[in-house]
DNA sequence: ACCGACAGGTGTACGCCGTACACTTCCGCG
DNA sequence: CGCGGAAGTGTACGGCGTACACCTGTCGGT
């Protein structure tokens, strides 16, 4: 009876779901590069090989792990006009991906889009169409977004914890001043705005909304044009 | 005797410069991904640890690469306008990224900027202010660059070596047009314009030049009309 | 001429990883 | 009752990054 205990251990017999959902947990509390077969089994109560009874392997891990996060984007909004709408749905999908801060980094590994990916993807080139704009310009403008559609972009100074020590912090500022000062230049700007220090300083979201806003004006501008690349070519 | 040709074998004794090289060289010629200490180690008729006395470790290994391929982006041209100057400069990392394809995935995943890095950085920036960008739109048109200022986007629908089989071919087509209407749509319209087929028959190029200049352009129009980041806050 | 330091290269070993493959266990259905 | 299949197990393999102790050849100071 004891081993029936132990075998037994009634655990709702892990399917695929739970062991996706159980993949972002952990990925969520301890990072993404903590979530290998191994532990993920362990967190589950389970011997590594079980997983593959659910998931092709890990990479098909990650495939799903990225379907629950779009998952958590918004639908459209309807009956509204092509701009806020595109808007908020692609701030909804940053939101989805802040509260995951690995998966923009598993979404830009993947070779290849889910099911879940093109739905959401037909769905944005659709919410362009629905606007009235051409093919030929939905095409490019979606290619102009780029990673914005999931609501992120490059970081070209990734956040660096900086150290607690002020004076060591100071002198680090110092050299950077010295050598790159345009850098030092424009993150003290942002430093300065907040009163806070360089680095984290920089308000992300208004930085993430002013370059969608330049973009979806600059299409707006193109579409009343009538643009097409024909008409663009050097 | 015997021993002194093969311990010595005369082999140019291994610096750093030589082991990034070598890096590179397998990077491009057998993917990334197959560019481990062993594997390179071997390339350079070493055993694995041998590197580790002139690269820390393996992100050492990855910094050092990228600093390569960024040192081979032309620098600044001088005596012209910002716009024709900061777009043929990131036309250059652009045609330095793509003679490395592996290049753009592994500067993504840098945690922390090199000193090369910073530096090719803190000159575009500079190229902002030369231009009389103030402090604070430069600081907003680095960040709506995003990744764009090493000349590369996300991809959003990553090439697939598309099956030789025609057939089989069509059939994913008419699948794609059924399930995705409006990703089918964009994708016939590029594959159309080139007598191509959907996937590479999109010019990545001047996607990317078409966002760009979108970009360039709208930053102009801020410049011109003293865009501050007070001016907008909503 | 020696000797010690030291930089460059070696060999062994450890703990992690993904996963192939053969196996047990158990549940539901005929 | 028996059996097929799904779920879970155990063992094992090859690859990875790299810690650590070791060897070896070179060179400057005496």
């Amino acid at each position: 009876m004891a081993q029936q205990q132990m075998n037994a251990a009634r655990r709702a017999p892990l399917n695929r779901d739970r062991v996706l959902r159980a993949a972002v947990e952990l990925a969520d509390h301890t990072g993404v590069d903590s979530v290998s077969m191994r532990n993920l089994a362990q967190e589950l109560g389970v011997v590594p090989m079980a997983l593959y009874k659910h998931v092709a392997n890990k990479e098909a891990l990650f495939d799903g792990m990225v379907d629950i996060v779009v998952g958590e984007i918004d639908p459209p909004v309807g009956g509204t006009e092509w701009k806020p709408a595109i808007r908020q749905r692609i701030l909804s999908a940053r939101r989805a991906l802040l509260r995951h801060p690995w998966a923009s980094r598993v979404i830009e590994s993947r070779p290849r889009p889910t099911l879940v990916v093109l739905d959401y993807l037909n769905s944005v080139v659709g919410m362009f169409r629905a606007g009235g704009f051409s093919v030929d310009l939905t095409h490019h403008v979606m290619h102009a977004l780029g990673s914005r559609v999931w609501g992120f972009t490059q970081e070209l100074f990734p956040a660096s914890p900086l150290p607690a020590d002020p004076q060591l912090q100071a002198a680090m500022f110092r050299e950077l001043a010295g050598r790159y000062p345009h850098i030092a230049e424009i993150t003290m700007s942002a430093a300065h705005d907040e009163g806070s220090v360089v680095g984290q300083g920089c308000d992300d979201q208004s930085e993430f909304e002013f370059a969608l806003d330049l973009l979806l004006d600059g299409f707006d501008t193109l579409h009343r044009q009538g643009w097409t690349s024909r008409s663009n070519q050097s």
